[in-house]
DNA sequence: CCCTAACCGAGACGGTACGTCGTGTCTTAGA
DNA sequence: TCTAAGACACGACGTACCGTCTCGGTTAGGG
C-alpha cells in the first residue's frame, strides 16, 4: 500500500527533485500516479464499476500497465487511493452556536455526498467490493468510516461545549441514530435524502 | 459445504408440470434448476464472490454453461434467484402478544441471518453488486427488501390491533429507525449486533 | 440458388407408398426428405461449405434436427445424397458420328459442370471432405467418379466400333490425358478452361 | 508423431532479433512460434483435420490461445505457415544431363510427398480447405502451386539448354500433361502412383 | 373403430470449441 | 531507477453447433 494517500491530490510532491521528470532514479512519477487516479476516477463514474480495468486505466492515463502494477495491487486498490484522495479536502461540520442548523447542513451535504457525487459513487463502489473483501473493510473503515465517525460528532461535542447538552447525552448513540439510516436509504432502499426527511430525523432525536 | 443442501429447497416450483422429466418441449429440466442453484449458493460461501463463475456452476452442477445462458443472464441473476428461493421460507415475526418481545426475536434473528448465514452472504454479495447495476437493485428491492419491510412492519401492527399503541404511532418511521442501525452496522461499520445491542435500540424507540 | 428446383427431384422415391403422407408407420416423409436436400443444396451455394450446419438446414427446411439425424449420419452424408440425387440426371455423352466432335461437346460440359454450377460447388466440397474422411472417399469415387469414368469412355468406345480408332488404342490412357488438366485446373490451379483450351487437349491427344 | 521433429524446422526465421527471448516490444516468441507450427502439423497427421482445434493446438504447445490468435487468424492459417516452412526445404529438380532420368526422379519424389509424407497430408488438408477459401487458394497459388510449377519446368529447361529439346517445344504445356495426372490420382481417384507409371507418363509424353 | 407403432415438430440437455477480454508477470530500450 | 511498450500464460466470458433425449401430435393398419 502507498502512503501518499493523507496528502491532498497533487499538493505535496513525493520527489525531492523540484524539477518534472518522468520517472527515473529520482522516484516515481508524480505525472503518472496523477493520471492514473484521474483515468481510474473517471472510468467508473463513466462506465461503472465493471467498466474500470487496469488495461482501461493505462490505456486513459497514457501508462503503461506496469506503472499501476508497481505501486497497486489492484483496481480496488487504484480507487481507493482516488477516494482518499478525494476526501482529503473533507471539512470539520460548520460550528455555527446552534446544534440544529450544524446538524442539518452536516447531513443534508453528507447525503447528498454519498448519494449524487462522483466521490459518493467511488465510495458505494469500494463498500461494496469491501462486502467481499475483507482487507479493503478494514481499510475503509480505518480510512474513511472512523475518520467521518468523529466528524459527525463534532457538532455534538461542540453542543455540549457549549452547555447546549448535557455532558450525559449520549453522542455516540445519537450518531448511530442519525447516520444510518442515510446510509440504509442510499445502499439499501434508495429512497431519496430531502432536507425535511433530514430535518426529520434530527427533530426525532432531539425532541422526543 | 453449506448446511442448506439439508432443506428443501424446492418450495417455489418454477415448472407447472407435476412430472418430473429432463428437459423438453415441456420446459425446463426442475433437476439442472435445482443443481444450478445449489452450486452458486455453495461457491459463493467458499469462495466469495468473485470465485463464482459461470463456468464455476456449471462444473459444480454437471450441467452445460449453455443451460445457464438460457435461463439466467448472469451469474447475479442466478444468485437471486437462489437468494429468493431461500428467503421464500422466511416467515413472519412472532406474535406473543408483547411488543417488546416480538420486536426483539425477529430482529435479533434478523441480524443473525444478516450478518452470519450464507443466505445473508449472498444478501449481501446482491446488494453489493447492486450498487452498479440498477436494475438488480430494481428487483432485490422488489423482492426482497419491500416484503422484508412488510414482515418489519407486522409486530407494530399487532401492538396497534391489541391497544399497545396508539393508532397514530409512526410504524413506519419506527420501522427505519430500528432496522438501518442494523443494516449500517452489518454493511459499513462491520460492528457486532448483540442482543443487548438490539434490546437497546427497541428501548429507545419506545421508551424515550 | 439451384437449378434443380425446377426439376423433379423426386426421381428416385425411397418410399414404396404412392400416397403423400407426413411421415408415419408407412415409411419416412418424402416432403420432408425433399426439403433437406434443397436446404442443404441452397446453403452450400449461398454460404460456403461452413455455413452448413445441420441446425441450419433444420431451420431452412422446417424440420426437426431430429429428422435429419434419423436419416442421415452427418452434413456430408446429406451434401453427398443431393449430389447423387443431382448426378442421376447426368446422361452419356452425345455420339454424333464424330469423336473429335463428341469429345468437345462432352468435356466443356463436364468443365463447365464442375467449375461454375452449383452441383460442382457441392462436389469440390464433398472431394475436399473426403481428403480427410476415407470413407466419403469411397462413396465418392463409387457413386460418382468411377459412373463418370464409364461416361467418358463411351465417346473412344463408340469410335473404335465405327473403325475410327483401332481397337489397340489405350482408352483408359487416353481418358485419363484428357481429364486429369480440367480436374487439375478446376481443383489445383483455378486457371480457366475455355473451349479453345479444350480443343487443344484432344488434338494433342489424337494428332500428335 | 511425426519424423519431422528430427529436421531443423527453423529454416524462415521470421524475428530480425538475433537474440533468443521470450516475447516483448522486439517481437514474438521464436520459441513459442515453433512449438504451434509443431504442434499444428502434428494435430493434423495424428488426428485429421478436423482434430486440428486452436484449442488443441494451444494446449500440444503450451502456448495461450491468445499468442495463437495474435499471429494467426484461423487453424488453416496456422496450418498454411507450417506447410510454407516445411517445404522452404524443397530443392530444384536434380540436373543430371539427362531429361528423363531428371524427370523421373523428380516426378517420383514429388508424387510421393504429395500422396504419403505428414507434409502432403498437410497440402491436401489445405487444398481441401482452400476449395471453400478463396483467400486460401490465392496463397496456397502464390506459395505453393506457382513455385512448384517453376520447379517443374526446370528440368525441360535445361534440356533446351543442353539442345536436348528444340526451342520450341512447349515446355508449359509438357509439364500440364506431367503433373496434372499426378494431382488426379492424389486428389481424386486415389490410385497408386508407382514408378513404371511415371515411366508411362513419360514416355507418352516425349516419345509418342 | 379404436389401438398403437412409426414418424413428425419442437426444443432442452451435456458437451466442445470458438474468438475475445482482462489478469498479472516478464523483458526490453530509453530517459 | 523508473517508465512505456507489449508479448506471454492463464482463465472466464458468452455464442454456435454438435448429437442425444424426451415429449405431444399425427396418421394409417391391424386387431
Amino acid at each position: 500500500m502507498t502512503t501518499k494517500s493523507s496528502k491532498p491530490r497533487r499538493a505535496a510532491k513525493k520527489v525531492p527533485s523540484p524539477v518534472e521528470h518522468r520517472g527515473n532514479r529520482h522516484g516515481r512519477s508524480e505525472e503518472a500516479r496523477t493520471a492514473i487516479l484521474e483515468a481510474a476516477d473517471n472510468l467508473l463514474v463513466e462506465r461503472g464499476f465493471a467498466g474500470v480495468t487496469i488495461e482501461g486505466i493505462a490505456a486513459a492515463a497514457g501508462v503503461a500497465k506496469q506503472t499501476i502494477y508497481r505501486w497497486w495491487t489492484s483496481k480496488t486498490d487504484v480507487l481507493m487511493d482516488a477516494f482518499v484522495e478525494d476526501m482529503a479536502q473533507a471539512s470539520l461540520p460548520p460550528d455555527s452556536g446552534n446544534l440544529e442548523t450544524d446538524l442539518k447542513h452536516h447531513l443534508v451535504g453528507l447525503a447528498k455526498m454519498l448519494a449524487e457525487s462522483d466521490t459518493g459513487a467511488v465510495f458505494r463502489a469500494l463498500l461494496a467490493e469491501a462486502q467481499h473483501d475483507s482487507e479493503l473493510a478494514i481499510r475503509l473503515r480505518t480510512q474513511f468510516i472512523e475518520p467521518q465517525r468523529l466528524r459527525d460528532l463534532f457538532p455534538f461535542q461542540q453542543a455540549v461545549k457549549r452547555g447546549e447538552l448535557s455532558p450525559e447525552f449520549d453522542t455516540e448513540a445519537a450518531v448511530e441514530q442519525l447516520l444510518s439510516p442515510i446510509y440504509y436509504r442510499v445502499l439499501v432502499s434508495g429512497q431519496p435524502i430531502s432536507p425535511s426527511y433530514v430535518e426529520g430525523l434530527i427533530r426525532r432525536l432531539l425532541l422526543k
